[in-house]
DNA sequence: CTGTTAGCGCGTTCAA
DNA sequence: TTGAACGCGCTAACAG
């Protein structure tokens, strides 16, 4: 495709030229390519070959206008800076690729008024459903206005219930970290979490503390929340350690947190796990693979949210009932912070 | 939005409702709507308003298949783990939202395969153009097949040149760094390069290499070359102090390589940017600005490479003829880690 | 000024 | 087994 011809418009094959070819009608040729029956191998060869020759390909645009179906979704995010949407993207387009379904990505940024915006240039574009990623877990106001195809929210859920979202687990997700350092035997644990403003923050540490408490533990320096930054990290463990110098276990709310965390320990000549251990939460991989030493920390499986909102979507599409709210559970991933 | 009745398929409302309300035929609502003149103040208030009270969207599909257009461009990415497609498609977006344009976004991950099923099937929806999103600057096969649409490549460029592309300049960005490193007076410089299978590794230090040799300099140790890993800074940096005890600024081919290296000299007791200045790339923020000290690093533009790319294509749309190398500048930012 | 008609490309009736 | 006709929702071309 060298050349720039554009005003010369090459006007697309359609069923008309295979029909003119082959010598039959628009609709034969229509039966033949979409396997209907009440077609004779003859014709159906005859149409296939010459559909083939001229390359035909089928519009889907007039398809979608006749049968109201565009196999066609928006992904309408608030998080393109961020690590959520994109693992997202790509387990819904798992999980609709089979189904040749498209999808229009919006980002919002944030900001309502776009959103709405957003929301009435899909439905004009006739999408079937639509699955709204949010940057944060908490819960977000529904899309208003009437909304005639089915809505799924992924990672941050509709405020009302009836709504279907999926989540994940963060209380899980802290228990599975304390669990992890109890199982390999630390008993003096802190939690360093993140931006308190988000309910990931004190759900991954109300797990964390739950796992402490089912075994008869406490941490041994009231849990600490700043920022999700390495900076915060380094400042909250050089806190920690000073109030608590035996410490031998170190929760973080995210991987960047436990970066700091992990940077501060190596020159305060702590070693890792040797004398403490570090979690931390996301497996960011740019960060978890490159610390020193790597981190184990707690995986969100954002690509299975991602199939599962799909998923959703699809059995909603297909007029089926679905249950409001649906979590996906974070599993463990270690590496060398926490085992050697 | 509460409710799941699905089946009920609640009709959207069309313009043959609006001319029903009105009491006037769909002619007349069409050309009231779309400012046609002909039209007597008082039809056109009144379908203006029966218009409001039904909140009636006109349906792009039935316009675009009318039409040819379609107003919908797919964006073709490689990228979607990365951090160049993101801010390419806000970019593209700010230069298309105004055009009311929407985007479909395919990950093709590097595979030719679903790379020509996503053309075909963006094809198939009549996009009005495609954006070719690389993951590497290198030069890549432009798209196969017939594409009866303009395309535009971004960041890796066609290898046909009279394809439109638009790339950063490498060398640039690597000239700028070296440059900034000897405006404050640094001399002894060396250069830490990423993966030598990306063209981007070369370029850089090409550009970085040809501006010591234009104040008459050249690198105290023979460039390196690794991947794109702190792992590698680390290492380089040891390799390189070894070796020039008395280096006095070091030059990384990426905020990772950078970010290794800052860890390296903070703990060799090298202080930063007293006694060794140290720039990155990509300008990559939670790197660059959570190092200690805050990474001067060179900033490719993603977002104006996405404007770009995104104004090429409307120009093109526009049946312009446009030429086929366009390069976007990349500026320096400076942090704390060359300047105090 | 307004209404009617034709057709964009396709799938699905119905007759033949 | 095939063809002709209709309609999806809209805009453009005419007629009135």
């Amino acid at each position: 495709m060298t050349d720039q011809r554009l005003g010369i418009k090459t006007r697309r094959t359609t069923l008309a030229d295979v029909a003119q070819l082959t010598g039959v009608s628009v609709g034969t040729v229509s039966k033949a390519l979409n396997d209907r029956d009440g077609i004779s191998q003859d014709t159906r060869d005859a149409v296939l070959a010459a559909a083939e020759k001229l390359s035909f390909r089928p519009n889907s645009l007039a398809r979608g206008l006749l049968s109201g179906r565009t196999n066609t979704v928006g992904l309408l995010t608030n998080d393109l800076e961020g690590r959520f949407s994109l693992p997202m993207l790509m387990g819904a387009e798992d999980a609709f690729g089979a189904q040749q379904l498209s999808v229009f990505l919006c980002d919002a940024r944030g900001d309502a008024i776009r959103e709405q915006h957003y929301v009435g240039s899909l439905l004009d574009r006739q999408v079937d459903g639509i699955l709204v990623v949010a940057d944060r877990a908490n819960p977000r106001p529904p899309l208003t206005g009437r909304i005639p195809v089915p809505v799924v929210y992924a990672y941050g859920p509709s405020s009302d219930p009836d709504d279907v979202s999926v989540i994940t687990d963060d209380v899980e997700g802290g228990r599975h970290g304390a669990m992890h350092l109890m199982d390999i035997g630390r008993r003096r644990l802190v939690y360093i979490g993140g931006d308190p403003t988000y309910l990931a923050s004190s759900q991954r540490a109300d797990g964390a503390l739950e796992a402490l408490r089912s075994r008869g533990l406490s941490p041994v320096v009231e849990p600490a929340f700043g920022s999700w930054t390495e900076a915060w990290g380094r400042q909250a463990t050089l806190m920690m350690l000073d109030r608590a110098p035996d410490l031998d276990g170190i929760m973080c709310g995210s991987d960047q947190i436990a970066r700091g965390a992990l940077d501060v320990l190596r020159e305060q000549g702590r070693s890792v796990p040797g004398d403490i251990a570090v979690i931390g939460y996301d497996n960011w991989r740019p960060l978890a693979e490159q610390s020193r030493p790597q981190l184990s920390t707690v995986d969100m499986n954002f690509e299975e949210l991602g199939r599962t909102a799909a998923r959703l979507l699809f059995r909603r599409l297909a007029g089926e009932h679905v249950e409001g709210l649906h979590v996906v559970t974070p599993s463990l991933v270690t590496r060398s912070s926490t085992v050697s």
